[in-house]
DNA sequence: CATGAATGAGACTTCATTCAT
DNA sequence: AATGAATGAAGTCTCATTCAT
């Protein structure tokens, strides 16, 4: 799943062909403690010392597999939307409701940030253009991979006004603030108050509320009666 | 409003705190480049030699009037929260209708971040506890004025529900995301396509959407919505 | 008595001619004040800004009456060493036993030193030439001090060698460090350690060991002192 | 006996602490030349440039050894220690008569000082507490390495007393201060005059004088008669 | 390939001292 | 005479990065 990276991949550029297997390791050694730390710390109040350390090696190892503290900080960025975007498009039931798939990607969401996603979100922030991040290179994946990953929900929105299940007097443009914004807020919110929002519980109650705000409105209102019906009826029996 | 804060330095070996005119006015004039500056490269990578040298003086005045660099960063994000508390508390139109008072919250916020606020935002993310910003101090003042200054829409969204406008169904806790979220992520986008959203139409339409989502909708799709949200509470017993 | 300062006050060079009485009294607030600051933290840890401070006055009124540091620092050693010699040439009961004139200085010696000179003999030390002192100028007012002020003793053991009353076998040379070193090592521990000696015990203690090991003993042992030294010289040339 | 001090560092985030033999070169290298430093101008004045320079290495490579300029100091006063107590310990001729093993003593310890010890102890006693030092584990150290390198005398001492050589109504309170106070003052006067005193003559009257107030009084007579014997007797063949 | 060792560049901070008012 | 204000000069310390072995 880490291996296969489409697109984005294309562009990086290849390095030293450290293709054995061992070097392979080392390269993986150093992302994966690469990433805590600089999830931990952010990318300025990270050093290098630190990540060598933890691994047990020197320093100048890391030098030899990245060219630049920032090179790995990008390869780490890199990997980490590589395997959310994996996540979501590889799990998303694409055979199942409509609402279904959208709550699969809401927890989907908050479940993969809520492990380690705070920090590299805000190390993915932190590297923004135009503030002191001295690559504009950089924020541009970004962005590209910001809208990747982001895909699965834009295409079930847009899908989803085409079958009539979701709202059409809202543009798209719209849609994704309103379904994203709220997971990302309550996520920067269990960071700031230092303490981790429950899981399941709010993915169920932050699925239900939006999709109540997006759903076509005929539709809740058929959907809420349909309820009713089905626990009125079981109660009877 | 601009705050009178009890120069928290009282203690410490204060080398001078001039409070004349001039004084005052060479205060102001650092916290204003610093406010530049911190926004534009985040707290590690602005310098204090950048920031004495856009006001062209020497970097020991700038030490004159804050002992540290984390002082002056404070004194900056402090200053930050005072104005856009001020903005939101102040403008309020309380006589007005709900929907309008709502409006305006909305209007406000993201005009105010849209001037300068993504750089503070990023800023203040940046400083967060846990991410390598070693103030655990700094954090609680931010917590704090996050609360004062998320406040006037909190009491707005009560007041809703007491009097019937707006929904009862759905929890504060999650009201603050639903409400935050999308214009914090519509603000985000702004900055990091660098093409920042025209104020008014996004005003208006976030607004709208948001407050149907939480607005009292007609009295059955009420009646069902509560049924179903008794039901669910059961469930989960 | 701080007023007459004999000899060395003839080299130093007048300043400013402050003569007021209102000059006169604010030179003496600041010399009583840095007094206080040098001998708490020693010359490179004291800084102006304490000083002025204490005071309550601008730091750039120091520097009114006082042309640097140093020379502030100087002036305070100089009133430092005026006070103990006029102490020490003022209190000497010069028509009491030879004993008892040794025992006054020892204890004022003591006194003087336990009172606030420990900080004080600390930064006279720290000024002594080739440490970095950076002007040799004030190491050879300290050693001219040094020897006026141990000149009551000097004398006295000069006097006391002359009537018979203390031995004669050995050398002023020698017997000012055998008096004065076991002082300022005690004064030395009570420092170190934190714990404040106690004046009288120690002084009276001090006092008999020293005039046991320098008085006159008995004439057997004098003369067979006597011989031993001169086979003694003789061997050595 | 140069101690193997365990690394006062293990928890602190060292960047390297290397052992080979190269870099225990450097360490030492290091080391000298700070001594020199130290000594010649004290804590305060002496830079961490001046320290690189005159070995013609980066300010850096300083600090890759040494955490921090106090450090460093740390080290150089406690590798002093370590040197003098070492020869104090291992040169003692604990076979030999008493007052030949003191005047080991005495002879030792001026050596000692007057070959570079006055720096250093102008160094350690700057650094004392309350003085403006500011970290007080460095002042412990100096305690306890003082009472370790007098630990030789102080046992002499007791032997002396319990086996009726020293006089025994003085406390050892009383004799410590008498025998390096002496030894203190002489060092301290041949680096303010700035003329280095005669060793072998200097050392040898100090013995004589001290071990005259210190040994018991009955078998100084008894001694001295049977020099005279001898003496005589030579004098007879 | 791995690394021990070294370092250039630069950051923050302190403080004695000056000068116009 | 007093001072508010400003600053030059210097110092300690950090860290990504290079290079010979």
């Amino acid at each position: 799943m880490t291996a296969q990276k489409p697109a984005a991949n294309a562009a990086r550029p290849v390095r030293r062909t450290p293709v054995s297997a061992k070097s392979e390791q080392r390269v993986q050694d150093i992302l994966r403690v690469a990433r805590e730390v600089f999830s931990e710390r952010g990318y300025e109040n990270a050093t290098t010392t630190d990540i060598a350390q933890r691994l047990g090696i020197s320093e100048a190892t890391v030098f030899t597999y990245f060219h630049s503290k920032r090179e790995l900080c990008v390869r780490v960025i890199e990997d980490w939307y590589d395997e959310i975007i994996a996540a979501m498009e590889g799990g998303l039931p694409k055979d199942k409701p409509m609402a279904e798939q959208f709550a699969f990607i809401v927890r989907t969401h908050l479940r993969l940030f809520l492990i380690q996603g705070t920090g590299m979100c805000a190390l993915v922030l932190s590297e923004r253009p135009g503030s002191g991040g001295k690559s504009a290179e950089l924020a541009d994946t970004v962005v590209a991979y910001q809208r990747r990953y982001t895909a699965p929900l834009m295409d079930l929105l847009a899908r989803g006004q085409a079958s009539g299940d979701i709202r059409k007097d809202l543009p798209l443009r719209l849609l994704r603030p309103l379904v994203f914004g709220p997971m990302e807020h309550i996520l920067w919110e269990a960071v700031a108050t230092q303490k981790p929002a429950d899981l399941d519980a709010t993915a169920k109650a932050l699925t239900e509320v939006l999709w109540q705000a997006i759903a076509a409105p005929g539709k809740e209102l058929e959907q809420l009666r349909t309820f009713r019906q089905t626990v009125s009826s079981a109660l009877a029996t």
